[in-house]
DNA sequence: TGACCGCCTGGGTACGTATTCATAGTGTTG
DNA sequence: CAACACTATGAATACGTACCCAGGCGGTCA
C-alpha cells in the first residue's frame, strides 16, 4: 500500500544504489554508447529493480527540447479526424508526442496559442481553415517551428503543406464534363476559407475552358447539415444543374441526402462530387466520386518540415503542394444507376416490380 | 531577424526589469491575489513589454503537476473520435492539456505506457477495448490516476466510466420485439471485447424473456468492412432473421449496405439496430435505430473521477455506469418504408413519372 | 508606547536531469 | 620511456520556476 506513496525514484537513487555517479546514470539513458558495456548493464539492472523511469519534464527543462509537437485541430469533421490520426501515428514513429488542442469556436484559438507558448513545444501543426493570419504569425513567435496543414492562406506566412486544391477541383470538373455535364453548381463550405476559394477557382477555370458556367452557393459550414440545407435551397430555386460539385465530402453527403429526400436522384437527375476522400465516400450506400487526399504523404511531408526546421533553418518558407487523385464512384456514373439505391437493380431482379413493391411498403 | 534568436525571457528578466524579486513575478502569474494591485499591474506591464511567457515545463518540474492528461485511444472509429473530441473540450475547459496516444495495433500499447510514465502526467484516460488487464494495472503504477473509458473489463482493476451496455441492448431488443421481430441475429464486433459480451448478454436476456432466440455472429472488427462482410455471410447462410442487432453503428452501416447490395431491404425485409449513436446514424441516408451514448456526460464523469482522484484518494474504485437512450430511426420502422429510399414517394410526387425521367437523363 | 497581527515582499532552495569540464586510466607511437 | 590520444567516469553547474521562511511595514489594541 505504502509503495505508491513512496517518492518517485530518481537518477540519483539509481546512482547511489549502483555505486556510480548521477552523470553515468543519465548517460545510460540518454547516450548509452558513452558508457562501458559492463557499467551500462549494471546500471540498467539496478534501475529496473528500483523501477526507475527517466523524468521527461526534467529532461525537457535541461535540454530545451520537449519532444512534444502541438496540434491545433478543429473539433469536428471526419476529414480532420483522419488527419489527426495520421499525425499521431507518424509522430509516434519518430518518438514525438502529440499535444492536442481542438476547438469548435474560432475564438478559442487565441487561448490555445497562449497555452502553446507556455509548453515550449518542439513544433506546432496548424490545421483548420479558421485560423487568421495574425494568429498564424503569432504562433511562430519565439522560434517555434510551425507548419500549416491544408491552409493555403498561410503561404508566405508559414511553411505549409496542402493538397493541390485547385488542380483537384479542375480534375473533378473535367470528370464531370466527360460525364456529360453542361451546367454545374459549386457548393462551397465557408466562402472565406482559402481552401474553398482555391477549389472553386479550379472548378471555375476548368469548366470555363469548356464554356460551362459555374455559379457558387455557400453552404455556410463544413457539415452534413449545412449540405442538407443547401440542397433544400437548390430545390427551392428550381432549376437543377446537371451536376453539383461540393467542396467537401461531408457537405456532399448532406447535399446528396437533401436532394434525394427532395426527390432529385443522384446520379440519375444530378451528378455529384465531393472532396477529401473520407472513408465513407467508398461505402456502398454513398459511393461518392471525390478527390482523395493523400493524407499519409501530406502528413509525412508536414512532419519532415517540422522536424527539419529546428536543425537547419531553411531560409525560404517552403510551400509543399501534393496532388490528389480522383476516385470515381457511382455518384457520377449514370451507366449503372445509383438512386434510389444501388440495390435497385438487384431488387428489381428479385421482385421484378419495384413500384408495386415500394407502394406495398408505404 | 536576430530577435527570434534572443534567449527566451524568464521571470528573472522580468524581475530585474521591473525592480522586484523573481518570487514576486512568479506570484503574479500563479497566485495574483498574493500581490498588491499596484505591484501586480506594474509587473504585468513589464512582462507584456518583454514578451514574457511562463515556462510550463519548469513550473511542472517544481510543482510536480503537469496539467497534462494522457489519452490512450484507438486510431480508428467514428465513435472514438467523438469521445476524443469531447475529452479535448472538457479538459480545455478545466485548463488541462491533452496528450494523445493513438494506436492501431494493440502491440503498441506497451510502448505507449512507457512514454506515459516518463511524462509524469496528472492523469490517464484508457479508451479502447483492446487493452489487457496487466496493462491496465501497469498504467496505475506510480500513483497515476487512471480511468478506463467504456471498458467494462476494467471494473475492479481501475475506476471506470461506461454506458450501460447491457441495459442498452436490452432496450434495443425490447424495441425490436415491439416492432414485431420474432427472430434476431446479434452481430458482434470482436467477441473478446468486454463491451461486446455485455451487449450480447443484454440482448440475449431481453429476447429470452420473450422466448426469442438470439444467435451470435462475430464480424471480427469494429469496422464498416467487417460489417459488410458479415452481411455477406448472412446472405450465404440463407435464413434471414426478422431483425439484426449490431454491436456498433459503424459495423451496422456495413451490415446495412451489405444486406442492401445483396437484395435484402432494411427495414422491409429485416429490421436493423446499431449501438453508439454516432452522428451518421441520424443522417437521412441511413437513419439507423441505435442506442445513443451520452458522450458528454460520460466524459464529464470520467474527468471528474480523474481530477478528484488526486485530491482525495477515494478508497474504493468507483465504477460509473450511465444509461444510454434509444434513438429510433427508419431502420426499425416498417410503417414509413425506408428502402429502396425514403425519397421514393417524393420523387413520384414531383415528376409523376420517375422511370421515364431517370431514363431520359442516362 | 509596546506587543501583536496581517499584508507584501525577497532570499534561498529544490525539482531531476543534461552537459561542460576535469581527471584517472589504458594503450599507442616515435 | 616520454608524449600523446582516447575512453570512462565524476564533480559541479544550470535549466526556470514554486514555495518555505523570514523580515519590514503599517495599523490596532491594551
Amino acid at each position: 500500500m505504502g509503495e505508491s506513496e513512496r517518492r518517485r525514484v530518481t537518477s540519483i537513487d539509481v546512482a547511489t544504489e549502483s555505486g556510480v555517479s548521477q552523470t553515468t546514470v543519465a548517460r545510460v539513458f540518454s547516450s548509452p554508447e558513452k558508457v562501458s558495456p559492463a557499467t551500462r548493464q549494471h546500471v540498467q539492472t539496478v534501475a529496473a529493480r528500483l523501477g526507475y523511469v527517466p523524468n521527461a519534464i526534467a529532461r525537457s527543462l535541461k535540454s530545451q527540447r520537449t519532444n512534444i509537437i502541438g496540434a491545433v485541430f478543429p473539433a469536428h469533421g471526419e476529414y480532420w479526424q483522419g488527419v489527426l490520426t495520421a499525425f499521431s501515428q507518424e509522430l509516434a514513429d519518430r518518438n514525438q508526442q502529440l499535444l492536442l488542442f481542438s476547438f469548435s469556436e474560432p475564438d478559442r484559438v487565441n487561448g490555445i496559442l497562449g497555452a502553446v507558448e507556455q509548453y515550449r513545444l518542439d513544433g506546432l501543426i496548424l490545421a483548420s481553415a479558421n485560423i487568421g493570419p495574425e494568429q498564424m504569425v503569432r504562433s511562430g513567435r519565439g522560434g517555434l517551428p510551425v507548419v500549416a496543414f491544408n491552409q493555403p492562406a498561410a503561404a508566405g506566412l508559414l511553411p505549409s503543406v496542402s493538397v493541390d486544391n485547385e488542380q483537384g477541383c479542375a480534375d473533378l470538373a473535367q470528370h464531370l464534363v466527360n460525364a456529360g455535364a453542361r451546367s454545374v453548381l459549386f457548393v462551397g463550405g465557408v466562402a472565406a476559407a482559402s481552401t474553398d476559394a482555391q477549389r472553386y477557382r479550379g472548378a471555375a477555370r476548368a469548366l470555363g475552358a469548356h464554356g460551362v458556367a459555374c455559379p457558387y452557393l455557400e453552404a455556410g459550414a463544413y457539415s452534413y447539415d449545412a449540405g442538407y440545407k443547401a440542397a433544400g435551397r437548390m430545390l427551392e430555386a428550381g432549376d437543377m444543374p446537371d451536376a453539383v460539385m461540393v467542396a467537401s465530402d461531408e457537405v456532399a453527403f448532406g447535399v446528396l441526402d437533401g436532394l434525394t429526400d427532395g426527390g432529385v436522384a443522384v446520379p440519375d437527375d444530378v451528378l455529384l462530387t465531393g472532396f477529401d476522400g473520407v472513408p465513407q465516400t467508398a461505402w456502398a450506400g454513398y459511393d461518392l466520386t471525390t478527390l482523395v487526399q493523400p493524407i499519409d504523404e501530406l502528413v509525412r511531408r508536414a512532419t519532415d518540415l517540422l522536424l527539419s526546421a529546428r536543425s537547419a533553418d531553411a531560409g525560404a518558407e517552403p510551400d509543399v503542394i501534393v496532388p490528389g487523385a480522383i476516385r470515381a464512384g457511382r455518384s457520377t456514373d449514370r451507366s449503372t444507376g445509383r438512386s434510389p439505391a444501388n440495390a435497385e437493380p438487384a431488387r428489381r431482379a428479385a421482385s421484378d416490380d419495384p413500384l408495386l413493391h415500394g407502394d406495398a411498403d408505404g
